[in-house]
DNA sequence: GGATCATTTAACCAATCGGTTGACAATTCA
DNA sequence: TGAATTGTCAACCGATTGGTTAAATGATCC
């Protein structure tokens, strides 16, 4: 059994709600690179880049390398991976959804339209609640 | 290809990252919940819940019917997908690593160690670590 | 109609966030 | 040695967050 940390996904999911943080990532994924590196392509000044670096390091998704006086970034997964597992348990959720659409379409497809009904209530497949 | 709007993505992690909310898309995986149901486990005002709610719902991640004086709250997992989505773009570097460790292991077992990796050294804590 | 229930809204508060600038530390280069 | 490079740290600022309480809204019950 998986065992989630809830700081710990909180820390996760915080660092990874900011698009320069996610930018930064993904840079990260073409290989390693030093915080001026890493700061380069945003408006904004190097400290600031600096505290992003730091939110994700915290997060456990970036290591760092002090190099000289440069420091050298790279991407470690692992919090992605647990990030990636809580999410994962509500994988099915959308998959069922996405087979039910499917099975909708390919009904549609087949046999004539049925009459149209975008009203809130729900008709005949009200049982599909999800406990 | 898919595309993902940073903005939806900055919503959507920045809901995650509350244990709240992430309790309460729990208890909506096992079924519709009103407003306070939702809120009842937690040692707060149900004030403090209905924002936390709204912020799920502002992040699509719950819908809202509201029946009477009710409100009976439900999950939309697309939102879990698009995060999904965007984290599976890293899915290859967490199994590359544990295949990686895999294949340590693997020799390990069957050989005397080698010598110590160049990394920070580490005291060696090889006892059983069931991955 | 009036009380009660379910929930939102408004106003407020302290803490955190994302940014700035300026000073500092460490390393490298001339 | 002295200057430039690389990056952090500290202090500050305005916006946002997560919580509170009190009042308001709307539906239901008697």
């Amino acid at each position: 059994m998986v065992e989630y940390d809830s700081h710990t996904l909180d820390t996760i999911f915080h660092a990874l709600g900011d698009a320069t943080r996610r930018a930064m990532l993904g840079e990260l994924a073409a290989g390693a690179r030093t915080v001026g590196e890493l700061a380069e392509p945003f408006a904004m000044s190097l400290a600031a880049a600096s505290k992003h670096i730091k939110v994700l390091e915290n997060a456990g998704m970036v290591r760092r390398e002090v190099r000289g006086r440069t420091h050298v970034c790279s991407l470690d997964p692992m919090p992605l991976m647990r990030a990636d597992q809580w999410i994962g348990i509500y994988r099915r959720f959308w998959t069922d959804r996405l087979d039910l659409l499917e099975k909708i379409l390919r009904a549609d497809d087949a046999a004539p339209p049925p009459p149209e009904n975008p009203s809130p209530q729900k008709k005949e497949n009200d049982d599909d609640d999800n406990g």
